[in-house]
This record gives structure tokens, sequence and C-alpha cells, in this order.
DNA sequence: TATGAATGAGGCTTCATTCAT
DNA sequence: GATGAATGAAGCCTCATTCAT
């Protein structure tokens, strides 16, 4: 998330002025998303937050939807870029494993973006898609390159789609029970990140022989 | 879901008309909630759906919310039973499929309850919690039961519990991008099957073998 | 205009009150529109005279624009029996002066009407339609009639509609220059009954004698 | 309507850009107000049409109405030019006809006229009042010529007052009824004429002989 | 003079909840 | 217990006007 930098403001044309106070406004609404959802993050509250006046709120935005809607794929990109900044080069099971630290190490980084991203779903579904299909499509993509490299297990395309919605679904789960507390956003204990990486290389169960070719 | 007979009313005495009516309502935001949401879920709708006026309503329940509260616990229960009669004694793997598998079966079978289950935590928290401690203890004895059979790779209590998340986010998750279509709710496809399959038995990376040992 | 009596509300079951709360509503709308036009006709106006709640207002209309468009033909019916009323049996000729007569009778006796009736084109287009069409097919009716019993010029029916508009148009600008005033309403003066009546009964200009017979 | 030119505005001394961009903004405004009326016509709306910036208009208006008081006059008087020019030299009756034609001729010629005529009453007061005045007083001295010529049945001034107003009416009303259409303007029908001929020629009633002195 | 972002009052409507009957 | 009209807070949005650049 770009934070709107509180510097001293003296010296701004009339471009960087619109920019920074719609800017000011977008950083409102994370705020305000992010501490009381979306439910709760009226326009009034937010221009409030933004230290505009509500009518000042449409000269940037169609509508209170409009920028809910920009909300998640905005921040989504940042951790696109931020997951991708902790992935090394070790094998892909390795790197899975990273990025699956590297996403609540952004959580953390960026505690709005927990509710955020839960809520959109159903509060902002048009943004909520817009950031599934860039994460799904990149996501996808890896899987497809680890097994062009021999490194997974036979997967079709169709299973990949479906592998890509469990793991987005842990990670949300799994950042919904761990993430969450009182006051803030708490690390994820090492517990959780050892049971996914123990799923993601060996499965859950153990398998009886004459099952092992499907 | 518990559906009130449409039977006749001719006679019944006062406490029978009481429960009737409150079956009523809880019936018709069942339907309201899993066909519009909580949020269009007015109390106006509820009753009027319900049959009756809108001030009976808080005869029957505290406040809106209490109602909302109790719809998914009361569901899942149902969910509970369908599923366990459908798992048989097979090997464990093979019965965590049937449990997959019946899960999606008995969201066609109440349709409401996708919706409801998904839109739940953010609109009915209380409700949700519920619910999911009920479901989360429940699948952890599983695994537990399992684990001392023998049947299952080398789990600590506490990674179970984050394995429950991840296999309850992907049964969300799955059930949103897979159930929901325009006209009701349609039967998963197999691949997700075989991919949920794949990912429980063998997991989803091969591992080099020098790692095989964490 | 029925004006809700203000008489003691003592012991009034509830479709009474149900309906004397619409009454109270309604003649609200009438005074405010009939005292500020219907641009400055808010809910909120409307709702303080009538002594109730804003929300109560959308339990008897649908949305303001529904209650704006009822006021002109509920009032404008009352006009029609007022005005049949007035209306003897002299000749044809005299009726209509009569007609004329009573219409700005009516405007005194519900001051209201003036501005209701004047506006309503543009800011209740639906209510305009709806007492135009009553009011020009009573009108043309009329004509008719005496055209059957030889009283009249020679008109087609076609002609016949575009003198309704010439009356009603009459009728409009009339009351618009002399009925307004600073405070209320005021009678029309005898000039302007004789001007319509010379009009009328025998036209405005001479004719040259070769022009009779078009 | 003066037609702001589009000629090249290469060389303009600062008067001359003034005048242009004030004469732009009323372009604007009669446009947007003959196709979407008064209400619809925002200074953002008027402003964006003519290309120019909201603050731009109140360096050349007051405030809005000021601007919406004079569109009507302003168009008025072309219109009393273009009837004037339509008008020939037979007798009184005839030239009434023509002038009654050339006005529905100028709805066709200036489309806007229309509407800003019909709704600049209750929107325009101010602007309505200076129009009216403009034309009943050049109304009223025709009558009188004619008069004094001899070729008007018996009126007073006074009643001559109100025969404008019923003229007036006529046009107001008739022009309402016919000339709009879904797209755009339409010509008056010839049985519009003919009837308004006969009223100003003849009257509508046949007089019972006893009448006759009144 | 031109610009266009900022302002804030005010409008319409929804809805959970109360309460007299 | 059932009813349903009444309440009023709160939400979203529009728009004429101002003002610093």
């Amino acid at each position: 998330m770009t934070q709107a930098t509180s510097a001293k403001v003296t010296k701004l044309n009339r471009v960087e002025r619109n920019a920074w106070t719609k800017q000011k406004i977008f950083d409102a609404a994370t705020k305000v998303v992010g501490k009381y959802g979306y439910a709760e993050a009226s326009v009034a509250r937010i221009t409030e937050v933004a230290g505009v006046a509500q009518g000042t709120f449409y000269n940037h935005f169609e509508n209170r939807q409009e920028l809910l809607d920009q909300l998640l794929p905005k921040i989504g990109l940042d951790m696109v870029h931020f997951i991708r900044a902790r992935t090394g080069t070790a094998d892909e099971a390795r790197q899975e494993i990273e990025r699956f630290s590297a996403f609540f190490d952004f959580i953390r980084e960026v505690p709005e973006f927990l509710r955020i991203l839960n809520e959109a779903e159903f509060f902002a579904p048009a943004g909520y898609q817009k950031h599934f299909d860039n994460i799904s499509s990149a996501y996808l993509r890896i899987l497809q390159r680890a097994r062009a490299a021999g490194a997974t297990s036979t997967f079709s395309d169709e299973e990949f789609e479906a592998i890509v919605q469990v793991l987005m679904g842990a990670r949300g789960y799994l950042s919904r029970r761990y993430s969450y507390s009182e006051h803030g956003v708490t690390a994820v204990p090492d517990h959780v990140i050892s049971a996914y990486r123990k799923l993601v290389t060996h499965g859950l169960f153990n398998v009886p022989d004459e099952e092992t070719k499907s």
C-alpha cells in the first residue's frame, strides 16, 4: 500500500494536489475497511478519516462501490511483489513454503489486508474477482512450471485449478484463525507452517499399496 | 433444514402454535438468506416470506442478529449427520474422500447452505464461530483417531488443527468456485475430487531425498 | 380536497388510524405544494407539516413521486364535481360561461389548486396526464353534445380536440394572471369573463364577407 | 438563437474572448435546457457542453438563475422578429392566422424554444415575466390597432388584456399537445389551424338572438 | 480571466426496532 | 402472542457555489 506521506505539503501543483487528495481517501478507506470492515466503511467515515468533505469523495470516485472495488486489487498487487521478492531459487516445495510464509509476513506488514481480503468477496465482488484472477493465474503458471520441471505429482491442468483454490483456501482460512487477534495481527505459529509443508510434500494420509496408482 | 410441515394447523395448543410460528420464521430466514444473502435479509423480507407480521418477529427473537446467528449452526448439524451417514468403513483416505464428496452432495441437497456458510463469517460471526467449533472439533477427533490407527503421516495435535483449517478452507473455496451457477447449485466436477484425493494422499510436490526427514 | 378534520381523534381503530395518517400526509402535501410549489415540497417538509416522522411517509407511499402524482388528479375530480354542480340548464353558451366562472370560483375555494395545476405538468407528469385525460375527455363530450344540439359552429372532432386545448389554455393562463396575488387568491375580474364570453360567442375578429365560407 | 460561430478563434482581443466565452455558455444552456429541461440543466452540465470549466461560469453570470432567466427573453425576441417577418398585409383575421402559424413554424426552426417557453414559468419566473411582458404588450398594440381599424368585435382595453392571455394560452397548450414528439418537433396539423381560425372569426357557440346585445 | 477541486447543505430512501391495540 | 404503523437514525449521493492557483 502506498502510504501517503504526511510530510510537508508546501508546494504542490494542481495535478499533484488532486492525486494527493485521492490518495488520502484511498488510504483512509484502507484503514477504515481494515479496521472496521466494509459494512462499517461509510463514505462519511472514510472522508472523515481522510480529512476531506463528503462531497470531495465524489470528485474522485464515481460512487462508494467503485472505491471499495479498487481496494483489494491494489493491495493484492503489493502482495504479489512482496511474495515474489521473498521467494528464492530452492526446489519447488521449498519455494512453496517460502511463498506460504511470505503471505503471512505480508499480513503483518499490511494488517488491513487480512480483513480486506476476507470480506471483499461479499462486499466488493468485482474487486475480489479481479484480485482472484490476478492471483490464481499467476499461481497456476507456477504450478505448471513446476510440473514441467518434474517437480510435482501428476496433475492435469483442471486439477491444478482446483489445487489453486485449495491453496488459496488454506491461506484464507489459516490467516483468519491464526493472524487475527484482539489488538493487531500476530505472526503465524511454526506448527502451521510445518503442517502445511507436510501436507504439500507428503499428503495427509498413508495410502494402502493397491491404491497407489490412480 | 427442518422443513415446516404445511399440514393442517387446526388443532394446536399454545406451545405448539408458538413453536410453529418460530419455525416459520426460521425457515423463511433460511430461504431468504440462502437466496439473497444476509445483507438482503431484512426483517421485513423474512417476516413477509414467513407470512407473519414484523412485530411477531420480536416475540421470538431478541433481534435480527440473534436469528441470523442461529442459522448456520442449525444447518451445520444437519450437514454433519448427512456426511456421517455417507461415510463408510473403508480405509481412512477413502473415508476422507467420501466426506469430501458428501459435503458437495449436501450442498446440492440444501442449496441454501452454500451461501449461508460462506457469508456467515461476516454477517453472523457468532453463528459462524459456533458452527466452526462444532465442525473442527469433530474433524479433529477424526484425524486423531486416524493417527492412532497409524493411517496418517506424522502430525502433532497442533498441526492437525491447522490441517483442519486447510481442509475446511478447501471445501469453502472449492464450493464457491464450482458449486455456484446461474440457476441453482451444480455438482462438483470429478477432477476436483481427484485433485483433492491426490493432495491428501500424496501431497503436491515431489520431495528431493534429503528433505524427507523434516 | 377532503380536509382532514382536526376533530377529536379519541377512538379510531387500526384501519381508521392508518387512513387518517395517510390523509394527514396527503393534506400536508397539498398545502406545501400549493404554497411553495413542487420543487420545494421535500419529504422532510411534508412530513413535518403532517406531524409525522419521515419514515412514516414510506409506509403510505412508495416514494415521493407517487404522492405528487396523486395530488392533481384527486383535486381535479373535486373540481369537476364543483363545476358540474354550478352548471345550470341554460343555453350552451351560457353554460360555458358558467363553467368558466365556476373554474375561478373553485380556485378561490381551493387556493392550492392553482399552483398544483400549473406546475404538475413538469413535476408530476404522470399525474398531469391523468388529470388532463379526465378533463379533456369530459370537455370533448360536452362540446359534442352541444354540436348535436346544433348549438355550435361547424367543428370536426379533431378541431374540437384542439378547441379543448385552447379553452383549457385560456383557463390556465388567465388564472395565472388574474388569480395569483401576494397574499392568497383573488376573484377574477368581470372583464375577464366578458372577454371570454365575447370570444366564444362571436369570435375575435370581424370577417370580410368573402371569407365566410371556409 | 445566436449561434456561436465555430470560426477560427485565433485573433481575438480580450473583450472579444470574453464575449465569446459568455456566448458559448449561453448557447450551451439553450441546448441543454431545450433538450433536458431546466431541472436537468445543472451548471456542471452546461459548462461541460460549453467546453469551459465550472468556475468560468461565475465569471460571466452571478449565479445559475441569472443565466436561466435570460434564456427565454432572448429567444423570445428572435421569435417576435421571426413572426413579424412572416406577417403580411391582409385583413386582420388573416394576419392573426399568419402569426399563429408562424409561431408553430418558429418552434420547428428553434426546437429548444418549446421546452424553454413552457418550463420557464416555473424554473425561471423572472425571465418568464420579462418575456411575457414583451409579448403581451406587443400583442395588445396589435389588437388595439385592429380595433381602431374597425376590424374587431367590441372589446375594452382590459378585455383585450385578457384576450391576449387566452391567445397566448392557446399557443402554449396547443404547442405542448401537438408539437412535442418522440424525436424532435413536428408540424402542427391543419385542423388545429382551422379550429383556431374558426374560433377567432366566429366564436365557438351560436348565440340565441336575444343574447346578442350583452 | 480560466480553472476545477473542495465544500457542505440538503434530498431521498431503508430498515431495525418499539409499542399501542 | 400477534399485529403492523410509527419512528428516526443513518446511508448514499447531487449540486450550486467558492477559492486558491
